[in-house]
DNA sequence: AGCTGAAAATTTCAACTGAAACTATTTCGA
DNA sequence: TCGAAATAGTTTCAGTTGAAATTTTCAGCT
């Protein structure tokens, strides 16, 4: 008879479930106190973060960094193109790829951005001992491999260990920067 | 110099927040297979197994129970009724508060519906030892209480140690199963 | 050159999500 | 008893999310 440990599976696996909802909506919580704050969502600013990080970025390495779908990229930076903090504009290498780029506007208010997580996580995740930081991370590592958090993650190829040189993707700031700035229209997108 | 020391803590936290992005994003897409399998979203199943584990709940009690909010309930609670899993019906005792059943059909749909995880997570997480296990389960609640998890948390007191012993929220099956079953209108609820 | 298939991005669509405003009902105090 | 505050739910609205279909462009092949 393992019917008893069938079941205790079944309430490990569920108890999972509902600390990962729980996770889920705190983070989401957040956001929405943050745009009460700020203006922006966090998927907003995680946007113009990785902008900032990654410099002129195609759309599909900015969905593959913030771990989210091209579509989900692109309404992003529909909102924040219309807001004028980000401008995309077609490759003149190759005009199917769309790059985007911080504003003066967009740089401004990235500055006064808050955390991407809760003041008080920061503060108790900092008050933790490194090996109890690791600790988490690695748990948080493992629960997403398990949850197939990479089966969708070319990021992984893409984004941690691209062949090509950090931010050499396949434009560097300075040619774009005065060679490709003007092509096609397609919705926005001059 | 404590500079170092800032940005070390910075890069771990974001460490955290692109775990927990990959997670969510997990959860989400486990969601939309599910949904082309059984044609139920996550979400909808949750509140299935949540009503037919609660019996004829209130809607406040659902949203703590699923960890999302009383408006997100009632969205997720019309679809359900609009297909026929689900009854709402207003209490006779107090007639602001609504109570949802399963149907039949809802309880049928149940019996098919599959895991709440993906099948592989089930696997790798059955796979580990006790211990292992334990110190998931430990660690995702230590971030879901960083993150401020139990603030808007108040199921835990409604939900997890009610005073009222449980199945006694404020009805019983019993009596109003017999009691109740019509009211008045809002929207669809009889 | 022209055609076919792949690739990048957008659009469309439906679902989830919570804040805020609103409705209906109950409760409590004067 | 009457009216104000509280409570349960719903509605409205905007943002996020990804699948699927579509558009545009490129690369490779004949």
């Amino acid at each position: 008879m393992t019917g008893g440990a069938q079941e205790e599976r079944e309430r490990r696996t569920d108890a999972v479930l509902i600390a990962l909802r729980k996770i889920i909506r705190a983070v989401g919580l957040h956001s929405r106190q943050v745009t009460r704050v700020c203006g922006l969502t966090i998927p907003q600013i995680v946007a113009l973060r990785s902008i900032q990080e990654l410099g002129e970025v195609t759309s599909s390495r900015l969905a593959n960094r913030m771990s989210v779908s091209l579509s989900t990229t692109t309404t992003i930076l529909d909102r924040l193109e219309h807001r004028g903090l980000v401008e995309r504009y077609r490759s003149a290498m190759d005009r199917r790829v769309v790059h985007s780029r911080l504003t003066p506007e967009g740089s401004g208010v990235l500055q006064k951005a808050p955390a991407l997580l809760h003041e008080r996580f920061i503060e108790c995740f900092s008050s933790l001992t490194t090996d109890d930081q690791d600790r988490i991370l690695e748990t948080l590592g493992e629960v997403a491999r398990m949850l197939g958090a990479e089966a969708l993650d070319a990021s992984a190829v893409l984004d941690v260990s691209p062949i090509i040189a950090p931010g050499e993707d396949e434009l560097s700031s300075a040619d774009r920067s005065q060679s490709g700035v003007q092509s096609r229209s397609t919705s926005g997108i001059v």
